[in-house]
DNA sequence: TTGTATGCGTTATCAG
DNA sequence: CTGATAACGCATACAA
């Protein structure tokens, strides 16, 4: 591999004056720097960001965690994400928790030992321990569409109990009584408001909460058929399933067509999210639009500006949901 | 931030004994070992992996390019390469070409700036002026799912050519005689693979080339709309459309219901890669699987072990697709 | 078993 | 404008 030392051996001339001429500084002529420049060209002189990183304390790169990379909402945030570092030349480490706590904090781990400049977290859980040394050592993070017990950081989320609201609002003005929901795993910040919201939505509107009607579950289309599956082969059971996510209603829709529920003549299903495939013809998924690739892009973005002017304020950015209706709901039959 | 100075201070021995504990060398007695690693612990010391990157030449991050990681099929080999570099404690750094060659040259540097220790090209087309580069360099690279002009390299795909063929092969078995194809890019060349066993099939089975209903496009669904609209709206069009991937076939799908061609009625559709979304129940799109997560896992694995075993061969690794059939093909009527 | 010295490739400081 | 030198944090060859 070729370094500023071939180059200024090359020339005759010090390695200070070849770095500062590759940084394009301005206290090297014009002309010297054209001819360190030639000869870097030549040589094919790649910077060795890595050396660079370590005398410069920061590292080019920033730690995207999801819970799953082939769930489209986490694929889309990280299209954002890697739409925007691109243009830094900045890095992203992917990391693909699979949703589970240990990995997550191994992956933590390994993201601070490789000295990323910031954290993207898609993943975390309500307990999520390692925010606190995080902010102890001063590595900034950001969470995304995940909040946590604590208050005091960042975060680009959408406004989960107003996005439930809307989901079950919309249900129960379709004349819905009996309504059920499959939600996301329990540990997760954003799946506890939406049962809330959910609880909440039915009592104000004096429906009876059924407890076997509302359940955790997990973001995933086998979770969602499972409990889909429980909540649905029993003999009564809910005329509408508000679903944690849209790959979660996915699995729902799967398992309805499976027991011979047509959706939205004996079921009607809503989903969270909005990922590309709700949207297909065949599929037409009423749900609840989530902006994914612009928050990837927003959090990045104020993770860059956080680096550069480390005093920047906290960013709590939270974003309207907005639901979309299309052909999975239909009034209620009586 | 802590390092093994601030360790070795604390216990008034070298950095060098610390830095061997820290590996769990053996030259290191048992005792002062429990004793280095207990006052890591309490002062909460992460490696600076740059720094040891830096020495011992070999950064433990790997480059995975995709063209576009919102592609179920990419996103699957993402997890792949996540979960077994997870294993290793490598890095994976992701980066979303977007298909734009120059995206990609951009990336390319940046990841061999960044030192990684090899590369994982999902994304090259057949003019990859790069990998000439990358193999003077000595940076180990893989090409995943894509096959480059030069034969000389390592890669894991599947048989596009046979792919295609069982794709064609099963609509002229079912009594197709007007058989469209709308391809991917027309510089990827697995697009061209299936191009070419498209046409081969039809004239081997005696049927005539139309070429208006032979196009390249893209692997995206936008690029599936538009050419399935500009092929389906003539007054003569195929009674059957083999699509570049399930992305693209599900833009046909699109299409086809808004132009009111019921699939498989008036129209089949076949697919390729089998992503996830294809055996929904109201999709179920009949298509050409490969095993992405798969061929994620096959491709850092190999590596690995080429990072490990320097004189370790060149992989070629050519799975077999398997056809799968599903409900948007049907027996052409007449 | 431990310590000393040196180097990895770069940037920054300080002279000149 | 340019150069010598130190430093970033760690690993290792060589000594002891």
């Amino acid at each position: 591999m070729v370094t500023i030392k071939d180059i200024a051996r090359e020339l005759g001339i010090s390695t200070s004056t070849v770095s500062r001429a590759l940084s394009d500084s301005p206290l090297v002529r014009e002309d010297t720097k054209r001819q360190i420049l030639r000869v870097a060209r030549r040589l094919g002189y790649q910077r060795n960001e890595l050396a660079r990183a370590l005398v410069k304390g920061t590292s080019g790169a920033v730690g995207l965690l999801v819970p799953d990379i082939t769930n489209p909402f986490f694929s889309d945030i990280a299209r954002g994400v890697a739409e925007i570092a691109d243009k830094t030349g900045a890095g992203v480490l992917l990391c693909n928790t699979d949703g589970r706590a240990d990995h997550e904090l191994d992956y933590v781990s390994l993201m601070r030992r490789k000295r990323v400049d910031g954290l993207l977290l898609c993943s975390a859980t309500i307990e999520a321990p390692y925010l606190e040394e995080l902010m102890l050592a001063r590595i900034p993070f950001i969470l995304v569409s995940r909040l946590t017990g604590r208050a005091d950081v960042s975060y680009v989320i959408t406004d989960d109990t107003a996005g439930a609201r809307l989901a079950v609002e919309h249900l129960v003005k379709l004349g819905h009584r009996d309504i059920g929901f499959i939600g996301g795993p329990e540990d997760v910040q954003a799946s506890r408001d939406r049962m809330s919201a959910y609880r909440a939505v039915l009592r104000h509107r004096g429906l009876e909460v059924t407890p076997a009607w509302a359940t955790f579950a997990g973001f995933t289309q086998a979770a969602g058929r499972k409990a889909a599956r429980e909540m649905l082969s029993q003999h009564r059971h809910p005329s509408a399933i508000f679903a944690a996510n849209d790959v979660t209603a996915l699995g729902v829709l799967e398992v309805a067509e499976e027991l011979g529920l047509t959706v939205p003549g004996k079921l009607s299903i809503v989903g969270y999210d909005d990922i590309s495939y709700a949207s297909l013809p065949r599929i037409q998924l009423t749900t609840v639009a989530q902006p994914a690739v612009e928050m990837g892009r927003i959090a990045v973005s104020w993770l860059f500006d956080a680096l550069e002017n480390p005093h920047v304020e906290r960013l709590q950015k939270v974003l309207a949901p907005r639901l979309v209706v299309r052909s999975t709901t239909a009034p209620a039959s009586r």
